[in-house]
This record gives C-alpha cells, sequence and structure tokens, in this order.
DNA sequence: CCCGAGCCTGACAACGTTGTCCAGGCTCTA
DNA sequence: TAGAGCCTGGACAACGTTGTCAGGCTCGGG
C-alpha cells in the first residue's frame, strides 16, 4: 500500500535543506545555493554531483527562507470581489499573465463586497509580504494601507478609487459609459427611461448613475423618481424593481442596467412582457447576441484593465513611476438590437 | 507632494521589525512576539504600551519570518487551467472560501492547459511551501510531486486523475453524463448524432467521448467517423467541423457538445442553420434558458467539486485520512428545449 | 523576617537561505 | 623556481520570528 507509507510519512514528514544535498555531495552549504541559484563559480563536476544529490533526495529551494534573505517575494495579491463573478475572471487571469512575465505569483482573494474582509485580506498578503497589491475596494477608507506604502508596497486600486489615500487608480469611465449608453435609448425616441443599479456608496454605481442623470438632463428630460432603482442586488429585489418600473403609473419604455447582474435579471423580466421594452445594460455578457434581441451594451475591458494595472504595479516596483495616477479607460457601446427597440407604450 | 515622499520612502522602505517596536516600547522582544500573538502572560500595561508601540510603527509581522520557524504557511495552492474560463471562477472561489474557513490564503496559477507550465506552477508553489495543492492537471504525469508528497503537502486532484501516483482526486462523472446526454438524444428519436469534443488525451474528454459511444452502442446505433470531431478547440475549426457534419453526407441531426466553449460555437451555428438541429452540451452556460430554444445541458456542480476537493485537502492535512480516494460526482442533466427537438432532416 | 511558589519577562538558539569574505590550490609568467 | 593572480569552495553572519529556559519580581505563609 504505497499510499500509507505516503501518508505516514508525511505525518513525520520532513524536507531535506540545502545542508542535507551538501553533506550527501560531499561539498559545502554555499556551493549548493550556487548550484541551485545558477550562480558561477561551480566546476562542471561539483555541479554534476550537488545536482545528483538534489534530484535522489528531491531537494527543493525554501522560499521561505530566501524570502526572509532577500526581501522580495516575487508575488504580489489581488484583492476583489467575487471570483465567481464573470467580469472578475478575465481580470484575474490578465493579471497572473503579467506577474508570470515578471516572473511573480499571484495571491488571490475575494472581500465578498465586504469591506472589513477586504482589510483583513489585505493586511494578511501584506504579512506575507507581497510585492505588491492590485486591490479592487469593498471599503472607501484605505488609510490602513499607509505603512504598508510607505514601507514600499507597490498598490494599484482597481475599478473604484482609493479612500483617504494617494494610489494609482485603473477604471473604466463609468460615467462617460453611462451616459452614452442612456444618450443611445434616448436616441432611439426613448424619454421613460428606468435605472436599475447599485448603492450609491460604490463609486462605480455613483459614477453609473451620474451618467443616467447627465444624458436625462442633457436631454432636457425631468426624471421621475419610480425610475430609478438603487442599491437592490439580489435576483429577487431586482425582478420587483424592474417590474414595479415597467407596470406603475408612468410606466418605462427602456431600461438602463447598471451592471451585469441586473442586467441577467432584467432580460429575464423583459422576456415575460408582452411590450417590447428596450434595454441597454453595463458590463458585456457572455451570449448576449444570441439573444432575441440581442442585448446592448455598455462594454468594459475587464482583461485590459487588469492588464493595466497589472504593469503600472511593475512599473512601480521598477521605480519607473513616481506619482500615483488615476487611469480611466473608454467602454465601448456594442449595439445588438435590445437597445434599438422603438419605445412601445 | 505626499506621493512623492512614500515612494521615495518606498525606494529605501524598511519595515519596522519586532526588535524595532520592542525597542520602542522599552521591552523585550520575546514580549511583542507574546502580544502579536495574544499569549497568555503579559500585563495589561505591558500589552498596552507594545500595542502602541505597533500602532506607531505600523508593525506587520512578517509570516515568511514565520513560516519559516513554525514550517506551516496557512496556504494553499490551486492550478487550474484558466481563471478566465467560467467554469473555473466560481471553483476556484469555492477552494477559497473552504480555505478561508481554515485561516489560510489561496494561490492560484492558470496552466493554460500546458503541461510544463503545470509542473513550473506546482513546483513554485512548493518551493513556497503551501500546506497544500488542489490540481486541475494538465499534463498526464505527475512523479515529479513524489518528493513533495513524501514531505506532507496535501494534495488533491480535480477533474481528472493524477498520472502515476496515487493521489486523491475529485471528478464528475463525465462519462455517465455524457451518456445520458446522448441517450436523452436518443430518446428523442435521433439516431444520427455527432460529438464534437477536445483532444482524448484529456482525461475529461475521453470519457465523455466514451459515454457518447456507450449510449449509441446501447441503442445499437453505429457510429460513423465523420459524426466525430475530436481535440479542436479553436472557435473557427469547431465551427467548421460542425458545419461539416450538418452538410456532409449523412449529416447529423444532433449535436452533442463535449464542453462550454464547444457548445458555445454550436450554438452560433445552428443559429445560422435553416433546418433545426437538437443540441445537449457538457456543462452549463450562463443564459442558456434564455436562448431560444434554452440549451439543454449536461451541469457539473463546479462550486460542489471546489468545496469537496479543498474539504478533503484539511482532512488530509488534519490527518483524519489515510488512503487516497477517487470521488465521483453527479451531472445533472436540465432539459431547456435545444435537446428535445425532433430529428429533422 | 525569610522562603517558596507563581507570574512576568527577556536572553538565546534555531528555522533555511544568501551575502561576504577568506583560504587554498591551481595556472601562468618572469 | 618563485610569485602573482585567478578560480573554486567553505565558514560565518544575518534575515525576523518563535520555542526554551532561566532569572527576577511579588505575594503569602510560616
Amino acid at each position: 500500500m504505497p499510499q500509507t507509507n505516503l501518508r505516514s510519512a508525511a505525518r513525520y514528514g520532513t524536507r531535506p535543506t540545502m545542508k542535507d544535498v551538501a553533506a550527501r555531495a560531499g561539498v559545502g552549504l554555499k556551493t549548493v545555493s550556487r548550484v541551485v541559484n545558477g550562480e558561477p563559480g561551480v566546476t562542471p563536476e561539483t555541479e554534476r554531483r550537488v545536482q545528483e544529490s538534489i534530484e535522489a533526495l528531491g531537494f527543493r529551494r525554501n522560499d521561505s527562507a530566501r524570502v526572509l534573505r532577500k526581501g522580495r517575494t516575487a508575488s504580489i495579491g489581488l484583492v476583489l470581489e467575487d471570483l465567481a463573478d464573470p467580469f472578475y475572471g478575465p481580470l484575474s487571469r490578465s493579471v497572473e499573465e503579467v506577474a508570470r512575465a515578471h516572473g511573480a505569483l499571484l495571491i488571490n482573494g475575494s472581500s465578498a463586497e465586504d469591506p472589513d474582509r477586504e482589510q483583513e485580506l489585505v493586511l494578511a498578503l501584506c504579512a506575507r509580504r507581497v510585492d505588491g497589491l492590485v486591490v479592487i475596494p469593498a471599503g472607501d477608507d484605505h488609510r490602513y494601507l499607509e505603512p504598508e506604502l510607505k514601507a514600499g508596497v507597490a498598490t494599484v486600486f482597481v475599478d473604484r478609487p482609493a479612500g483617504h489615500i494617494d494610489a494609482d487608480v485603473v477604471l473604466s469611465d463609468n460615467f462617460g459609459g453611462a451616459r452614452d449608453g442612456v444618450a443611445h435609448l434616448i436616441a432611439h425616441g426613448h424619454r421613460r427611461i428606468g435605472f436599475i443599479g447599485d448603492m450609491p456608496r460604490i463609486h462605480t454605481a455613483a459614477e453609473r448613475l451620474r451618467g443616467y442623470r447627465a444624458a436625462m438632463e442633457d436631454a432636457g428630460i425631468p426624471v421621475a423618481d419610480s425610475w430609478m432603482s438603487l442599491g437592490v442586488t439580489d435576483p429577487e429585489r431586482v425582478r420587483g424593481a424592474a417590474e414595479e418600473m415597467l407596470t406603475g403609473r408612468d410606466p418605462v419604455t427602456a431600461i438602463f442596467a447598471a451592471n451585469n447582474r441586473v442586467t441577467v435579471t432584467v432580460i429575464r423580466v423583459l422576456a415575460e412582457q408582452a411590450r417590447r421594452v428596450a434595454l441597454v445594460g453595463f458590463d458585456d455578457i457572455e451570449l448576449a447576441d444570441l439573444l432575441q434581441p440581442g442585448v446592448t451594451v455598455v462594454a468594459q475591458d475587464a482583461a485590459a484593465i487588469g492588464r493595466t494595472a497589472a504593469e503600472r504595479l511593475f512599473r512601480q516596483l521598477d521605480g519607473t513611476l513616481v506619482a500615483p495616477e488615476r487611469i480611466e479607460l473608454p467602454t465601448r457601446l456594442i449595439t445588438r438590437g435590445s437597445g434599438e427597440l422603438p419605445p412601445a407604450d
């Protein structure tokens, strides 16, 4: 039963160290270190003996000890809201790719949109001495990061700016995107346009709401309170909100859904309606083009956001960057049908 | 310009250590350690002084040093194919949740389905001394993990079994799921059923193909080679393969798409067809219920797979588990319309 | 008043690696 | 043949933390 052996070895398992390798190869400790790190100054013959011992013992350098000595961990942390969200998967992946290009590993954490959990995660990453942090903030006060910044932890915020500290931030043009999306509906004849979005304490949600208001104002359309639903997120309540603005007095002929989860729920609601209601969503969703009608969206490029943030982070580590900056990436309106439906009363 | 200060501090940034805290508080090193770790035996007054110093200096314990001393890192590694794939997001998230419940962090890596990269990642994680590994293997030989297993790194494979080593594996019933899906098509009158899947060297792909063949054989239907497309993955070639089996002689009346990416492409192809072709896909896809017709799928529960794997991993670390096991989770056929279409010649 | 028990506290070694520095042996040249 | 210079290899300290252990203090009882 080989597995039993493995598992009991595991219990008492102790790994070989460079010292063990050195002893077996009959060389000094430092020589092993040189071989492991590909440093010059080792005879081929000696190197061969050392390699042989490494193989035989299954030695693997202990990076904790290495980090302790060298100061850099070659790893960066990414704190986001929820890895299961289709927006964050590609973002995380693109951060990972950039990290990999710089020889760094990525440690991921989901804050679940909870400020305390965000802080807990960030500090845990700092305790592990990540070289840098990409943070999609849940909270709005990041002063707890000051000692870390002082200590040289490269930091880039994504999607929402940092609170009360001066740091790089990479985000989409939420305001402009939302304004364009709503203007698109207006251009197609709509005047009674609903808005369903997240709590305005979330920066992106607030910006998108501002974009909605701006577009309406630009068109000289007064906004009825009953057209706006702020702060609902769970599908059941989004559904309720949508139904209400569709059936109340002054019913809307179009809906602007301010994020991907809301969009999906609204699509479901609209599918049940007799009347054709126009829809523009913020964030692209998979298969949006295959629905009837196709879903018109204001798309963010999650991969580009992640890449930009990560590259900036490594430029901080290089020392290439000096002053924190705010980088806004444009959104893209993708017309597929649902946003071009005419008003139907 | 506060940012400039921060950044230049960063350049020369050095973090306070327990020694610094101790000096400032006028206590011994070990006392600081005790306070930081909440160990008993410190006067409230002393503790207060230490806490004050910690705050003032922005001290954060260095976990690398801690790990070096204690042996456990409280982190686990997850190597998967591509975090941007909607199947892996929820899986990763559920692993993270279990890790969190055990006070561990999760380090993620994408192998991009490349065996060398898988090994590179796994070994990098081992060098960082993760306590455990969840691996979705890309390669089929994992003997390189033997020293790690011996050293006590808890390991669970997911989605596909390990090659040449004896380790836990958690996966879906790929064979049964595919067989059921194909049988479902047969039950609705189809006989000429196409199969589009990944390279059979990938375990899941091979199992699903086996399920397809079994269902066909059970029904006494001989399979034409032109109905099977193996090893194509990129959308363009999947499209070509689908079109070929739809238009060749002996054209299929139904297609079994063996993974989510294939399914999506096939949906696009079928949308362009005049004739109604039935479809069952392996893996659920978002919005599948909103398409016309809804997409019938064999669904895996990614979150359950991740959770099961992670829980098993921590049970290995507890010492609760002894012998490696193979755990197969059932799939679920979700009928939504596309799989119930009758054959149309 | 003295002694022992018990509680705080701190000195010291160790974890595994890397940087520094020096020793010894070799080659090459004068 | 001797000296200079180079190359290889190893001893040792240090990184920041925690476990061990011993010392000093206080307090109560004899």
